[in-house]
DNA sequence: TATGAATGAGTATTCATTCAT
DNA sequence: TATGAATGAATACTCATTCAT
């Protein structure tokens, strides 16, 4: 009995620090870019020694890992909570997308993280194969809900699945764009422009549902 | 005069040495990757010591901003030359948008290129904010006749810059897709999406205009 | 009385628990070669966390330094176990001679053992003092038959004693060039070698004993 | 001519210095141990940074075989020395002999070097193959005389090999005892018994020749 | 214009050991 | 007796940059 209580005490102690370094590790990537971002700074922003990190991740490399699945699962459960608050599948379309471009529109430091994974050099490199499938399935699942509300909206699966790659490219390329300033150069609103594409193509399944 | 000549000389000379500094520095990017290059891999491939490069260009950086300003006026070329062959103004249009898409789907490293220049902690960064600039004319550059083809269409002034931004948005994110091979995932062909976006986005236009 | 019993079965347990660790660690010794083998292997290997293995050993110098001692305790047993089987004085001194120089070249782990504490800059080192006289004395309690048979066979105890130092040396010798393959090059064989040494010694010391 | 001068001068210099840097990795290889000295070490020995050894040597492994290349060309030419101020055969292989045993034995931080090559669990390790083939070679040359003395003396090659096995192992051996102090449990004398050892042998081998 | 040598800061990771629990 | 967490020191090696020549 006792011993139980102190086992449980000692993983949600031995949890809550991996959660410290965590928050220290977002901070720094935010701070320092991804790869910029060094074992040492992350340990210092923790208030650790180098070493001590390696009692609590693996590598250098894990720890990265779990902030981005983290931050995938926070914009899975995002979008999912938007979805409920919509009645019609084109409010749970329009919903969705809406939910998945806010999500990186107001978490920049998220988009980061997202975006390196889908750069260097430009292929998925780095972290593991094994890892980076985890990590695009966690993709697919924040982005499904998309397709879905477009099959109720009448499409055929195939068409929801091309919908879903134009709408996840139409927002990364805005988000781009937003955060880096440059959407300034064009005088456009990134939401606003999302919004619009978002509209449309609700209006464009809607109106050949009809026909 | 004859010192004139010799200075002339001279400078060509220096020209010259300078692109084949460039044309290795283009290569070694290829191969290692953007991070990976280092000024020692770029001068080897140069057949410079490290501390040579140091004669033509003011750091590493300036070496890829460069490289990178060629790469922009290239696709500027590329997008005015697919304009030419373009009779109506809805053509021009079509094709200055697939010329620019184009352009970063045949050539992933002037993608890699590009993409790097919009991260960091994805603020502009390193290269000096004049840099920074010079980059974003040369960017304006290669999308105006984008806008161009829109006013012809009859395309208000600020309607026609917010399509520049839908169109480099939708193309920067389909690239990303498709580079990243994750394209995939969603059965599609980034080309093709591409174009249906264009096609709909200039028949949104004629219509406008008929109306 | 009880409490006798307790102490006893306590003492008995921990030494076993000491002898499992000692297994661990020849096991991981032999594996990873000496420097190359960490403490943490050797806990792992045992079944133990690092910091459990303070409690049986000081350091982990003096892990190798136990597992050492016994091995050097083998040697003598394997020595005078030789020596029963031998007959006449002159038999017992090749027994001997021999049986010390197979003790090593069957178990070359045990070859690196010794070796290691011939080394390190070559002076004693690391093992303290005290440890180091333990392991000298465990040493010539495994040479000294060879004295004795010598000094049956008529050697004066001083003579004995660099008869000793010579066959030691001898035996060294060709077991280092057998263990790295280098005796290979003199196209010899390390046992035969040894036993045309041992022979000749014999044969100088019995005839000196018929003059 | 100017220009040839100069580069004859910073070759000089550049020499001079690789030279200083291996004095500073002999003396600390000798005050730390080979596994203990670290390249930081020798740098700082040899006032140095870290990093500018690099321009002197490939990697820390290559100091220490150019180290250890000197030390056995200087054996080569110890014993070679030696034999010219020999007259007889018998003197050339008595000279060759305590000539290899007394470089060692005069210059206990070469025997030091030259086992390290003979261990490492104990094989040749960490230096390429081809550096060890480099290393064996010299080994051959600087031991060579001592078989071709012996063949003089009337030796048929094979027999002459193992000579040269036998005289190897048996310094090999005495060497070791020396240099550990562990000479003394023995009440010997290292070089006398080197002495006695190659006496033997080579009157073993001039009464066979007359008989 | 070009080199070779040098620097100082930086990299991720490993190690034996300690200590509170 | 055993653990998990922590430390501090260490490792070889790389990097962009500078400077005397």
């Amino acid at each position: 009995m006792e011993q139980e209580q102190r086992i449980g005490r000692q993983k949600a102690v031995s949890e809550l620090k991996r959660g410290l370094i965590m928050d220290a590790a977002r901070k720094v990537f935010e701070a320092e870019g991804l790869e910029g971002a060094s074992l040492r700074a992350i340990a210092t922003a923790a208030g650790y020694t180098p070493a001590a990190l390696y009692f609590h991740f693996e590598s250098k490399e894990a720890i990265y890992a779990e902030v981005l699945r983290e931050s995938l699962a926070d914009l899975a459960k995002a979008v999912a909570r938007a979805i409920t608050r919509a009645k019609t599948p084109a409010d749970q379309l329009r919903a969705a997308a809406m939910a998945f471009f806010r999500y990186y529109a107001d978490n920049p430091k998220d988009l980061d993280l997202g975006f390196y994974l889908f750069r260097g050099g430009m292929k998925p490199h780095g972290l593991g194969k094994e890892r980076d499938e985890i990590l695009n399935t966690a993709l697919e699942l924040a982005m499904h809900p998309i397709a879905d509300a477009a099959q109720a909206l009448g499409a055929r699966h195939e068409e929801a699945r091309l919908l879903m790659a134009d709408i996840f490219a139409h927002a990364a390329g805005l988000l781009l764009l937003a955060h880096t300033g440059r959407i300034r150069m064009f005088g456009a609103s990134a939401p606003r422009l999302m919004e619009r594409f978002v509209d449309g193509a609700t209006l464009d399944l809607t109106e050949k549902k009809k026909r």
